[in-house]
DNA sequence: CCCACGACCTGTGGGC
DNA sequence: TGCCCACAGGTCGTGG
């Protein structure tokens, strides 16, 4: 689910309640997500300060004062939500993670401010770790990732650099991580519908123009997503528990059989399956 | 090297 | 109403 502008939106939230915050108490309720807590995870943490929250790619970061970041990645269905003591949906009891089946609570974070973080995650594909701040680059969770795309690192260089004389498709290339980090499903299939780029195309065959106009898209729709706050199919919410609002913004994802958004375009959304991920695109406007 | 596919895990929505 | 199947925002490992 989350993609970069959840995590992003994620990390707005928590931020304010979390940075400069000291952990009191911290409630992990199983051994595991998609992989092992670290060892002594809840000590190692408690006691600790959280001095910066940052995102990279869709990795949550909190810089702690121990020398340690914790890193946490949510999968499909992880959300982290805040909590202010008392202000549960039962009066004086916390309901953790608005909307969210309280058995998949993994974890609570009690801070010095009379506010909680809690983590839920139904399918438990998220993951988290503590890591050596100082070694964080090195780590192979962040050591191949490609350029942010928000960032002045990401170009059309970078596209035409890393889609040089390759075959694979677009669509897919766009969601390896080690190209550019933090897209996943939907926002590559809107990217690509902006560009007017058909998705089928192999990476190595999109021509310059197109990557400019590929870059320029994947960029607007990032940006526009952060700003509505995500975008909510079932399981992802702010970390104040709202919705996002981009999935009404979406042209193409979740769309088969509509019309075309496109101005003038007469075509239909189509559905198709590439690498085992749904693709949804326009066959006319996407050349 | 490339690609397709299954695995991980649970929930939900659609069709019958 | 109930059951079963397909599918879901992500990644990783295997085997052809």
């Amino acid at each position: 689910m989350p993609e970069l502008p959840e995590v992003e939106t994620v990390r707005r939230g928590l931020a304010p309640h979390l940075e400069g915050a000291r952990l009191v108490a911290v409630r992990q309720n199983r051994p595991d997500l998609r992989f092992p807590f670290p060892d002594d995870f809840a000590a190692r943490l408690t006691g600790a300060t959280i001095q910066a929250l940052e995102r990279r790619a869709k990795y949550l970061l909190a810089r702690l004062d121990t020398g340690e970041t914790l890193v946490a990645h949510l999968g499909m269905t992880g959300r982290f939500t805040i909590e202010v003591d008392g202000e549960g949906e039962t009066p004086g009891q916390f309901h953790y993670a608005a909307g969210a089946d309280p058995k998949h609570t993994h974890l609570v974070l009690v801070t010095d401010r009379g506010v909680s973080v809690a983590y839920n995650d139904a399918r438990r594909f998220g993951y988290m770790d503590l890591i050596a701040t100082a070694r964080l680059g090195e780590h192979p969770y962040f050591a191949g990732l490609g350029p942010e795309p928000l960032s002045d690192a990401f170009s059309t260089a970078t596209l035409v650099s890393a889609f040089a004389a390759r075959k694979q498709n677009v669509k897919v290339s766009l969601l390896d991580q080690r190209i550019v980090a933090g897209l996943g499903n939907i926002y590559v299939c809107e990217a690509l519908h902006r560009a007017r780029i058909h998705p089928e195309r192999a990476a190595g065959d999109v021509t310059p123009a197109q990557l400019k106009r590929l870059t320029a898209a994947i960029r607007s729709v990032l940006e526009e997503a952060i700003t509505a706050g995500g975008s909510t199919l079932r399981d992802y919410r702010t970390a104040d528990g709202a919705l996002g609002y981009f999935q009404h913004s979406f042209k193409v994802y979740g769309r088969e059989d509509d019309p075309c958004a496109k101005p003038r375009c007469a075509g239909v959304v189509r559905r198709m399956v590439q690498g085992g991920r749904s693709t949804f695109f326009c066959g006319v406007c996407q050349g």
